[in-house]
DNA sequence: TATGAATGAGCGTTCATTCAT
DNA sequence: TATGAATGAACGCTCATTCAT
């Protein structure tokens, strides 16, 4: 059984969490010092590290909570039910995902859990977008002849093809939306 | 005109490359240090940097050297006719890129040039290996309803999906091999 | 009246005591930390130092208890009689100190009470060694022209000065018991 | 062949012990801080960990170096006559090694190398004391029955003894002179 | 080109000890 | 007594990169 953590302990970590979400706020991911973090926090360089392993730690937290409000918003909004509508409804997450080199970087690095004791907030956010596109290709909207699964799977690559790409100095040329809506529209409406 | 390379410059570039290839069959890519180049290449440390801009600009000549090498197989192959035979074509090639996490992560950022002149090797190569793949979409084998630039752009994304998901511990059950070819079917041969 | 102890105070005292004891047996005295301690003995931080003044506190009883059985054995045996007896007879005690460099330095460092107030087990049972010694040198088996007490305190210098010889390189080529022997000689037995 | 520092490097090292005795003579031994050191100097951390391995060796040159000046006090004098003189001799130093009871413990710590290739500045400069007072006794002042090596050798663990004594509070009847004069007469004038 | 000492900012670690509950 | 989170001030380390010679 899990012990209950204590009331202090989950106040230490709420601060430490606010301080290095205001020190993203004024700076971006990129630039957290986790001596920053601590000091503004008033708390011991240790107990940073008694309650996150390393700064990953931290910004897998961080981001995956960024992550997880734009996954609010799209659990929202209704089914999207175009190419058009599925592009447009990610495209806020997705740019979050891109506002930093540095943390698409983590994101990459950290969404697919290398173990499964190292499941994170990124890993963990991560399955719940897959289960949520999956349940828009549930409605039927789109491909019949494979899984909705699978669907979900092939916008995810193609998804993160279209962010990739914007960090290309040779695909300026077309906008992270536009490059996007073609892979989809190649993949979910084939023939069409 | 470029000024012709002198002799000794040509030599000592080359015992660079030759010190890091040895040093990468021994410990791997993500262990080569500069250190233990120049130290076992027997010059000093600016020698190096006079060669190479950056660390990166030697593992990506070191790891597009390695891509090319299975290209030129690729190359050398018929175009592959069924979703088998391009999965069992490229396998080799991205077994490689997949050896260590380490090396996918470079590949991951050095693909895309993130200037138009800092095209190095691997992203040559990257350009190469799309060319490729296009020149086999044009026999018309696999879809119609698109370009051929556009399906080998998606078989792109779906071999670096299917690369990620190696890395992830909650896929495990599915060999990379097998990923890639559901996903291809369901991108080249749709409604099939 | 001093209160006599609880009995629940005694037995959290006697485990941290005893899984000490185990933890030094498994790891040697350098490597025992205070975490370990608690953590096997099921109690808190907090109730260690509510025992124990502090970690050197607890090392001195450790290491103290030892000395006190090796000199349980020497205060049983008659009092030597030669060099050569003497050397043999403390060996084992002498080896118990150097068994590690660290346990030697702690000795060292307690052995002499830094404060009168703070004689621990180590500093008692020097105090015994010493009551010891004294009463071997008041036979006049030895040296009639100076006390058996600086007899007796010579001695404790050139056993300190041979086992820290232990640890230096520079020395291997002797035994500390050779080299301890050669003192004592000329020390209790001069011109002889 | 060993390499020939370049002057450079010479310079760098000079300014950081430099900045070092400075900072000793400011707060002491046991107040001195790498990171002030670096800072005052205007050199990297970096560069600090490639000049000495670790602080301790940093300590060790420092600590050997006030040795030495003192040896070079003793090596002048004449060979003292009578355990008076050595005593009086030998105390300017004596007081050096117990100014702070940080010291005493580096010196103890380092001046017996533990390895052949750790001797530093501390044993090296016991060697040339442990030389040197061989040299006295090889004038045939004191005791004739045994080699002037064994006196220096016996002297050497008085000292350390009268040393250690010093920093203890049962003893603090007696100056380390008034304790080291008792001993050195029974070790070197037996029957006197 | 070649040299290699120096850079440098930040991260992680240590672990006995304290103190509010 | 017992609890255990928090402390805290260093230290050591990393290692690609630069620059004066």
């Amino acid at each position: 059984m899990v012990r209950q953590m204590q009331k202090r302990t989950l106040e230490t970590r709420a601060r430490l969490v606010a301080v290095a979400t205001a020190l993203v706020a004024e700076n971006g991911y990129g630039a957290l010092r986790t001596d920053e973090v601590v000091k503004r926090a008033g708390v011991a360089k240790g107990t940073f590290f008694s309650h996150f392993k390393d700064k990953d730690a931290l910004m897998d937290l961080l981001i995956g909570a960024g992550i997880d409000t734009h996954l609010d918003q799209l659990a929202k909004a209704p089914p999207p039910e175009t190419v058009e509508e599925l592009v447009a409804l990610q495209a806020p997450l997705l740019h979050f995902m891109i506002q930093e080199r540095y943390v698409f970087d983590v994101i990459l690095r950290l969404s697919g859990a290398a173990a499964v004791a190292e499941i994170g907030a990124i890993a963990t956010t991560f399955g719940r977008y897959l289960d949520l596109t999956v349940s828009w290709f549930e409605k039927g909207t789109f491909r019949n002849d494979i899984s909705a699964e699978l669907q979900a799977d092939g916008m995810q690559a193609f998804v993160t093809q279209a962010m990739a790409l914007h960090f290309c100095a040779l695909h300026e040329d077309q906008s992270m939306e536009a490059r996007l809506t073609v892979y989809l529209r190649a993949w979910l409406c084939p023939g069409g």
